[in-house]
RNA sequence: GGUCCGGUAGCUCAGUUGGAUAGAGCAUCAGCCUUCUAAGCUGAGGGUCAUUGGUUCGAAUCCAAUCCGGAUCACCA
């Protein structure tokens, strides 16, 4: 149990003992770590009291704190400011925590509880290659997935891949009409570019049609309607979906050529998956369901034979969910493939859905679609929701070419890295391969911490003229102070992570300094972190914690000497600070699929 | 117009169920490498927490209204 769980217990039990006729609310007690500028670690905060107890702050602390003092084991002493109860831990608390853990690589990890999740993330179109924005979608997946199985979750990593529709399609007529056969092979760009070459080729072609139309007198709405080259891409949708075959294969060998750069992608970002799903199979799911919420009475069909969800009653509007010729819309499918999803596991307790903010309205009806509908995969629905990515002129867009290319972002990451790793002279005692080594790990790690660090929910702006920092709150300097504890770890010729005898004469018989009990204290913390990024469906907690770990340890370090500790209890007990220091960070920033590098 | 989300230092962001004098980073300025990695540390300046009212011992946090920004409300995906 944590600290500030056990201090919440003594509390409660003491107020109950001291005023056994009060009424006190667990949920009264709140806790908090003491501020800086007062004596203290933790504090109980004495106002919710007062009013029942009909007694002043100060004498109901007083008594407080005379009580847990002399009849718990974990205070030493207590101070009352205003109001507060500051408590202070006994150094034999902190001591006893860190040998007991300081090995411990599964530290805040939790037990398995045989609740099945899925997250799914990504879910790219097969028009383009990843952007910026996307990788905003995929670090956060992939983080969160980490998370969730850290706190017991079986996790299952889900992509849902958009390979069908009128976007693939208009990459393939531009193919058909520019391309004159080229492939990835024959012009060495990689398969996703390429095709996304010609996406772009597409609206090009297309921009250039409309005007034509326009300027010989056409109307701007029917111009955008006639223009030759999209009347072509719908034509090769309708024989896609007949299944022509000349189309289909067409269809397949250009999204092969997508998957095979997806993948590289994937692998460079360092983020896989562990079911793939294919519109091109699951956008015909979701009829039958229709057809029981029709019989259920949940759905009616209007006049022309569509059919709707009435969600008024819940402040939303009516919702298509087939259409008058009995075709499917995209909430149809989707409908489909959340059941799915659910019978593919055997169950699901949450099935989590990473996607960008602009979809909220669409996911909240889609969840109550079908819990109106009494699927079992409804209550599990979560959508992880995040704000898009902009540039500071506003948002990317692929049509228009503005966007910032993911390889391009990564490549750029690692050579900037490469320049400030030169630049700072840290390149001695490193052969070439393991300096490529760690540019792309200063360089990834610096792009996923970017983009983690910040709240999801909020939308974020990256400006591409400044490029991503390498100092202050980034992956870069967490990694830092990694490095240096390995350095330190290497003189005294101590492994990562020690055994657990290493430490067995210690014993405790000096104050622990301020530095040395901030450390410890955040490193107590770091299970209830763990434990909060999972309920909150928030990683940027994790990114806040490791950097002011890391802060910390800092400030530690430049005060105290590790090596040449005053004596050799000091130098066991910051050792052992500094080795659950690392093993933490690496624990943390591993999760968000950050490594941390011995040597920078 | 309806619904949802956001508004905190010049910029980018924290602020855990309401708790102490609102915190970091960047940028600016001033210090610190004969000592375990200075990609670091210490300090300074910088705030009407969008505005107004309410709830109470206490509000950046909760409620209401208003202002600003964004998303969304298709027989599109």
């Amino acid at each position: 149990m944590t600290i500030a769980a056990q201090i919440k217990i003594a509390a409660e039990q003491a107020l109950k003992s001291l005023f056994p006729q009060a009424d006190i609310q667990p949920s009264q007690i709140t806790v908090n770590q003491t501020k800086p500028e007062f004596k203290g670690d933790y504090t109980v905060v004495l106002f919710p009291f007062v009013k029942s107890l009909r007694m002043k702050p100060d004498e109901l602390g007083k008594q407080l704190g005379d009580y847990l003092v002399a009849n718990n084991e974990l205070f030493t002493s207590y101070a009352i400011v205003s109001g507060f109860l500051n408590l202070t831990i006994k150094d034999s608390y902190w001591a006893n925590f860190l040998t007991a853990t300081y090995n411990n690589t599964s530290f805040g990890v939790k037990e398995k509880n045989n609740k099945k999740v899925m997250v799914e993330y990504s879910s790219p179109n097969t028009n383009k290659p990843l952007h910026f924005g996307h990788m905003r979608n995929i670090f956060l997946g992939y983080a969160m997935s980490n998370v969730l199985k850290t706190n017991g979750y079986d996790v299952v990593k889900a992509n849902l891949i958009n390979d069908r529709g009128i976007h693939i399609c208009k990459s393939m007529i531009a193919w058909m009409r520019y391309a004159n056969g080229a492939t990835p092979e024959s012009t060495g760009i990689k398969g996703d570019h390429l095709v996304g070459d010609y996406y772009v080729k597409f609206n090009d072609i297309y921009k250039e049609e409309v005007a034509k139309l326009v300027a010989e007198g056409v109307a701007e709405a029917t111009a955008e309607k006639e223009a030759p080259i999209m009347k072509e891409a719908q034509e090769l949708l309708r024989k896609w979906e007949a299944g022509d075959k000349e189309v289909y294969s067409l269809w397949e060998k250009m999204n092969g050529w997508v998957y095979e750069g997806f993948d590289k992608s994937y692998k460079r970002l360092g983020v896989d998956f562990d079911k793939m799903y294919y519109e091109s199979n699951t956008y015909l799911l979701g009829k039958s369901l229709v057809e029981e919420g029709l019989k259920k009475g949940v759905l009616f069909k209007k006049e022309d034979g569509s059919v709707w969800i009435d969600l008024t009653a819940d402040g939303l509007d009516q919702k298509l969910l087939l259409r008058s010729d009995g075709t499917s819309v995209y909430m149809t499918q989707d409908l489909g493939t959340a059941q799915l999803k659910y019978n593919d596991c055997g169950g699901l307790e949450q099935s989590i859905y990473v996607i960008a903010d602009e979809q909220n309205y669409h996911m909240q009806v889609l969840k109550l679609i079908l819990q109106k509908m009494g699927e079992p995969c409804a209550d599990g629905i979560y959508h992880l929701s995040y704000g898009m990515v902009e540039l500071p002129s506003g948002r990317m867009k692929s049509r228009e070419g503005t966007v910032v290319d993911a390889d391009d972002m990564m490549d750029e990451m690692a050579s900037m890295a490469k320049q400030q790793t030169e630049e700072a002279g840290k390149t001695e005692g490193f052969t070439q391969e393991e300096l490529d080594k760690l540019y792309t790990t200063i360089g990834m790690g610096a792009l996923k911490f970017y983009l983690l660090r910040v709240d999801p929910k909020k939308k974020m702006i990256f400006n591409p003229k400044e490029s991503i920092d390498l100092h202050g709150f980034t992956a870069t300097f967490i990694q830092y102070a990694h490095a240096r504890i390995c350095s330190i770890l290497r003189k005294e010729n101590m492994p990562l992570v020690p055994a657990k005898d290493t430490f067995a004469s210690f014993k405790l018989t000096q104050d622990i300094t301020p530095a040395e009990k901030k450390l410890a204290v955040s490193l107590e913390q770091y299970p209830s972190i763990l434990e909060n990024a999972a309920t909150e469906y928030n990683p940027s907690l994790l990114c806040n914690y490791c950097f002011a770990l890391a802060q910390q340890f800092n400030s530690f370090y430049d005060e105290h000497s590790i090596s040449k500790a005053e004596n050799e209890e000091k130098k066991q007990l910051r050792l052992m600070l500094i080795v659950m220091t690392a093993q933490v960070l690496r624990h943390a920033m591993n999760l968000l699929g950050i490594a941390l590098p011995e040597k920078m």
